[in-house]
DNA sequence: CTGTTAGCGCCTTCAC
DNA sequence: GTGAAGGCGCTAACAG
């Protein structure tokens, strides 16, 4: 079934039709009707890739790269995108590389190939060569998410990590720790470098020296950060707090204090990156930095829509935004309990309050 | 930059260079050489709409449509349908309803539109008549996942929640239950509506009346859930144990549990359905129906490629996969806590380890 | 208001 | 081996 099709049954040509599909050019209210209702009777849905050789890329298709869909972080992160996508009339395809840089490849060509409009992106890494040379060469816009590319320039939305970081650091200092730990990320991505470099700038503003022995690779993931727990604590002289780089890491070092039975604020501080919503609802009081997720993700998108529709612009100063990252403490920062377990329940549930009124404001986009 | 201009800087014709692209008929070594250096260099991408227009649907699309993205069990699925499309060839789109069967229909349309080869599908409601009709005459094949579409007969992924809910609620009955609420899904649901009969029939297996009060609108949502909670706990006889239709609505169950200083296995008992992996590293020790969601979506995809392929099949009988589920019990659909806290925590230690194991046959696909 | 024509980028005959 | 011609489904420009 094609227009043509419609054509022949309504009597009429192929640009008729074409003009009232597309409500165009003037067509008498009679004919108009009866094509209609022959488009209707035969179901007959127009082929947008048609449509779009002859009308130069007039899909309204975008693309969404993330590294890892089952990490609720990117998860929220595409609802974001997704909200704004709508808004702003595209259809957001959502790519899962799985960490993997060869996926990642794959996926910039058939953006390439199904001639999408834009691009958002969290890049597996930032130093591989091949899908760099090859993301800079896109005819369209690219908006990086949360990581970043090596030496290039795109438009991005971002978190301040150091600070964040720092922040948290800081936050296990002033509780009286001195032997703190880090679970890292990649230090091939943006996030996993500047994650350690707040760890690093909080300890040395307090003139606490940096132990190699102290920074173990948590990978962003939580086999490895469960690995990385194993060998800090067989240390002669283990940590008293651990700075996890993300939520992925977090529930490995969750996992690993399980199993070993020991607790958050008795038998170890903590304090995590990024959310892990259900965590509020139990007693686990885990602290961490928590970021604006859905809003990066619609803030994102946004941005993208204005490198699309302005496309004079698209040359002008690339526009990164960062937005604010919190540090929300629970308990889990504390040394050794100092507080009874009922005084730390009431504090929770303040807490928890906060937390209400926050998923409001994040929603509020 | 197209096939033309490429022709033109090699000196030759276009059908060469489609030759040489496509690799099929024969071109003489050196200007195949040449061509694909002028290619290289352009950085010329084939237009993939102009080649599925003149070659009859030749892209290698295919569409995920799940209702929330933000739950973990539809993010994992993702994952599976994504490692099966890898290996069958083809790329899968993600969309996200959202719930909402507005955006479920545009859905619909978009894949119409864009010629997919498939359709993988959780759909929002099993009633909604403008959606079912549109699916019903699309031209291509569907294949359900978890929920279903009333009234018709595609291929699908299911598992048995009829089942599952009643071993649920058979378990808390033999941990001496008999006032058991159910915070349920929509009724508009395959799943919704199961897991109700289940509870239903478990009930009814052992004398337990139905108590009308006892069950209370979840949504599948936490929030839903959190309100069912509160109005579940002001009964004047209210219920001693809770099963709760999903994942989303056993955090809602968490969170009024936290705010109101209830813990699971002593002031109240619980099982969930769906996993949430997080808690396993946790205190809350929620028993749940687990299933192989991983292994759904795989399955689904490996099925929906077998319609594709096997196009003379396709009226041919329905084919429906249905995937066990598994009752895990990790405490919570205990009363009044029986065990001391030391026990307690050693049976939890077992449990993980089992999970583990069950962890890597999940991947094992 | 409506039809005819040409062309979007590619592939596939069919000649040479 | 290679080129020319026609067509995939649709829209836009130009005639009427």
């Amino acid at each position: 079934m094609t227009i043509n099709d419609i054509a022949k049954l309504a009597k009429v040509s192929p640009s008729t039709v074409s003009r009232v599909l597309n409500n165009n050019g003037p067509v008498k209210e009679e004919t108009k009707k009866r094509i209609l209702q022959i488009v209707e009777e035969s179901k007959f849905v127009p082929n947008a890739f048609a449509r779009s050789l002859s009308n130069e890329n007039l899909i309204n298709n975008v693309g969404l790269i993330v590294p890892n869909i089952d990490n609720p972080f990117f998860a929220t992160l595409a609802e974001g995108v997704s909200a704004a996508a709508d808004e702003c009339g595209y259809n957001s395809f959502l790519f899962n590389t799985n960490e993997d840089v060869k996926k990642e490849l794959r996926f910039l060509q058939t953006s390439q190939e199904q001639r999408l409009r834009g691009l958002l992106m969290v890049p597996v890494v930032e130093n591989d060569t091949v899908n760099r040379s090859y993301l800079m060469r896109l005819p369209i816009p690219v908006v990086m998410i949360d990581r970043e590319s090596y030496n290039t320039n795109f438009d991005g939305v971002f978190s301040d990590d150091i600070e964040g970081a720092c922040n948290a650091v800081e936050a296990l200092i002033q509780n009286g720790h001195t032997k703190i730990a880090q679970i890292m990320g990649p230090l091939t991505t943006k996030p996993g470098r500047a994650r350690l470099e707040g760890y690093r700038q909080a300890l040395q503003a307090h003139g606490i020296p940096y132990r190699e022995e102290y920074v173990v690779e948590g990978m962003f993931q939580k086999e490895a950060s469960y690995e990385g727990m194993q060998r800090l604590m067989k240390l002669k002289d283990p940590p008293t707090a651990i700075f996890s780089a993300n939520n992925m890491t977090s529930i490995g070092v969750l996992k690993y204090l399980k199993e070993h039975h020991m607790r958050l604020g008795r038998d170890i501080s903590m304090i995590g990156y990024d959310d892990i919503k259900v965590l509020e609802y139990t007693d686990t009081n885990l602290s961490t930095v928590s970021r604006p997720v859905h809003r990066m993700g619609y803030e994102a998108m946004q941005l993208l829509h204005e490198r699309i529709t302005h496309t004079d612009n698209r040359n002008g100063a690339r526009k990164r935004i960062y937005l604010g990252a919190q540090l929300i403490l629970r308990g889990s920062e504390r040394m050794f309990a100092r507080t009874s377990g009922k005084k730390e329940t009431e504090k929770t549930k303040a807490q928890s309050q906060r937390e209400m009124e926050k998923d409001e404001e994040a929603k509020d986009v």
